[in-house]
DNA sequence: TAACATTGTGTAATAATATAACATTAACAT
DNA sequence: ATGTTAATGTTATATTATTACACAATGTTA
C-alpha cells in the first residue's frame, strides 16, 4: 500500500537521539546535542518535532516540556497516550494498558461528547524512589 | 478545625479573574488585566498562580499552559483533573465523573506503582464545533 | 519531461512562557 | 517581642516556541 514513513535527515537525526535517551529530551537540549550534525536553528528541531509527534514516533509530555521515544507497538499510536512520571528523579515510563486504553477510548462525558485523542499523565514515586 | 483557605490579595485578584473568565487564561494575558490592580510583574502573577494550583482553586490545563478555575465539588480537587478540549474553538471544560475517576484512582501499572496524582486531557469536538 | 503542488530546509528575528536572585513586608505562632 | 513562614515587589534573565521569508527537494500528473 504505502511504504513505512521514511524520515528526512533532520528527523532521523533528532528521532535518533531522542531513541537513545534513557530520559524526556527538551527541545534545546536536543539542539545543543545536534549542532554537531549541522542542525543549528530551534525552528529546525521544532520542525522535527512536530513532524515526528504527528506520525507517532515520539510524544510530547505536556506537563514537562519534553519529549520521548514511543515503544508502544511499534509507534503507531498518537491519539491516545498514557504516562507515568516519577515526582523525584523524573523518570518517564509509558503506559501500555489494554485495559486503561480501552476504557478511556469509550468514555463518554455527560453530553455525549466523544473524542479523537486523549492524553493521561500520572504523577507518583517510582520504585527505586519510594525505597529511599 | 482550620478556616476555609484565605487569599492573599494578589491570588484573589488573579482568581477572581480566572473565575469570571469563560475560558482558559494564560499567564501573560492574566497580566496584561491585572496590571490596572497594581500587579506588575510576570512573576507576582506565577506566584499567585502556582498557590492557586496548589490549593485546588484552579488548575494547569497543560496542553495548552492556560489556567481555568476548578468548578468540581468546591474545588478541593488539584490531585485528579480531567478536562475536555475542543481542538476547533478551545473551550475547555472539567470533566467531573465519578466513575472515571474512581477507575483513574485505582489503576496500578505492570510495576504496582501507585499514583498519587493524575492528570487526563481529552481532545475532540465540542457540540458547537461538530454541527458547523 | 515540464509544470505544479507539497513538504522540508536554512536563517534571522522575535514572541511567549517561566524562573532566579535579592531585599523587604505581612501574618501568625509561640 | 521574637522567630518563623509565607507573600510581596522589582529587576534581570532563562527557557520554550513561533513568524516571516527565501529557497530546495520530492512527488504527482498532465
Amino acid at each position: 500500500m504505502h511504504k513505512e514513513h521514511a524520515l528526512t535527515k533532520n528527523q532521523q537525526i533528532i528521532f535518533d537521539l531522542i531513541d537513545k535517551s534513557p530520559e524526556p529530551m527538551k527541545a534545546y537540549s536536543i539542539l545543543f546535542n545536534v549542532q554537531k550534525k549541522g542542525i543549528k536553528a530551534p525552528l529546525q528541531v521544532y520542525r522535527a518535532l512536530d513532524k515526528l509527534v504527528q506520525i507517532g514516533k515520539i510524544h510530547k509530555i505536556e506537563s514537562r516540556n519534553a519529549f520521548i521515544a514511543c515503544h508502544n507497538s511499534s509507534c503507531q499510536v498518537a491519539k491516545a497516550t498514557a504516562f507515568s512520571i516519577c515526582e523525584i528523579c523524573e523518570k518517564v515510563t509509558e503506559i501500555s494498558s489494554a485495559g486503561l486504553s480501552k476504557y478511556l477510548a469509550n468514555f463518554k462525558d455527560k453530553d455525549g461528547m466523544k473524542y479523537s485523542k486523549y492524553n493521561l499523565e500520572f504523577f507518583g514515586l517510582c520504585k527505586k524512589c519510594t525505597l529511599k
